[in-house]
DNA sequence: CGTCCTTGTTGAGCAGTGGTCAACCGATCA
DNA sequence: TGATCGGTTGACCACTGCTCAACAAGGACG
């Protein structure tokens, strides 16, 4: 694939092959760490080309994270016939087994990313958010308290540093850590919608 | 600052005057952004010197991500003689304040680093690993069982995504912020550590 | 079947940055 | 005052992000 003839691409196959091989190079390392040389020899096709599709590095890097976003969310993406309960287990199953295929590409998009790039940032950011959203939504409660949403938004962070860690050496079971995930949603959104013994300064004081 | 003559230091002024200057930066933006050069003329010194004290620019970088480290533990470390409770609400206290105060040197800090070096992702982990031992031993909880240092260990990834979330825009008061905080850790740990509802996979089949 | 023309593609070259190294000079001491 | 130790310098190298004018693949048209 190095030193092919030089072969004219549809810009649409261009792009996709390129932030391809970019998703496939980001599970060995942090994009921003790999050369544009070396993307562009993999892909066989010279720098100036790869400037031509993406005009900054930046840009370039963004399109993979984007990409790296989007299968995430639709591999974690549920059934919308199930009833919500095995919705949530099943999306926090599916997260798991994402993560544990491709546990360094994750790593690298989740902190190799926002380094003072605020674009680079939003798109973690809004998969966050999203996942915020798929969880209130399954969780059904009305209505959503800012200390609902605040701790459901805590309990995907809790999530993914629960899996990160138990991915590097935990010695829970696979089903263990996922009725563990559930449970501790379950518990924060217990506490948060009226469950927690409140000191003078209730925190659910704002809710109906 | 920029052209005086030739100054000679003493080694240790010298690294920890840069190591200063290291921090100050790093709330501007991403260190490994922030070219040699610039560091070094902001020091007023060559180019040459930095690397005579820092054979990399990621050994610099490491050596700064471990003075903010270190400041962080400092700032939240508690005074031994309060109740094990008390701790663990200034503790919460102390680092929402500090989090308030650095907060782009925090996400720097945490996020614009790490990207695939191990021994900066080191730092960043024993960190955490730090305010885990810190909680469990507040706690007083024995035995520690897995369920319950990886519940902890994702509160404490809980409460920094909270925070974070918190300080750009959310509209909870301070003080409800911290008793969430508090309330999200007593509802984990009482969860973990046999109040959850099992189903037959139960998670603390391990417990005593 | 040959020519044209659109546009995907190239590669030389520029600027900036991390890193090296031999020489330099300020301070201390005999 | 001269020697010497070591903190300090600045020229230099290699690499990498990025630009740009020129090139050529492949379909359209006669």
């Amino acid at each position: 694939m190095a030193n092919a003839p030089r072969t004219r691409l549809e810009p649409e196959a261009r792009r996709a092959q390129l932030v391809g091989l970019g998703l496939q190079m980001l599970s060995t390392r942090p994009l921003d760490k790999v050369a544009i040389d070396d993307i562009a020899a993999e892909a066989g096709i010279s720098r100036g080309l790869l400037f031509h599709y993406f005009p900054t590095k930046r840009d370039f890097h963004l399109a993979v994270a984007r990409a790296a976003a989007r299968q995430l969310l639709d591999r974690t993406q549920t059934d919308p016939a199930l009833p919500p309960i095995e919705q949530l287990r099943a999306g926090v199953e599916a997260f798991v087994d994402h993560l544990t295929d491709n546990r360094d590409a994750y790593v690298a998009f989740i902190r190799g990313s926002s380094g003072g790039d605020p674009e680079l940032l939003q798109v973690y950011e809004s998969t966050r958010t999203a996942f915020t959203g798929r969880v209130l939504a399954g969780l059904g409660i009305e209505p959503v308290t800012t200390p609902l949403r605040t701790v459901v938004r805590g309990w995907v962070a809790f999530t993914e540093e629960v899996t990160v860690d138990w991915l590097s050496g935990g010695d829970l079971e696979r089903q263990e850590l996922i009725t563990l995930l559930n449970e501790a949603l379950v518990s924060l959104v217990t506490g948060a919608t009226g469950g927690w013994p409140l000191d003078d300064r209730g925190i659910v004081a704002d809710r109906g």
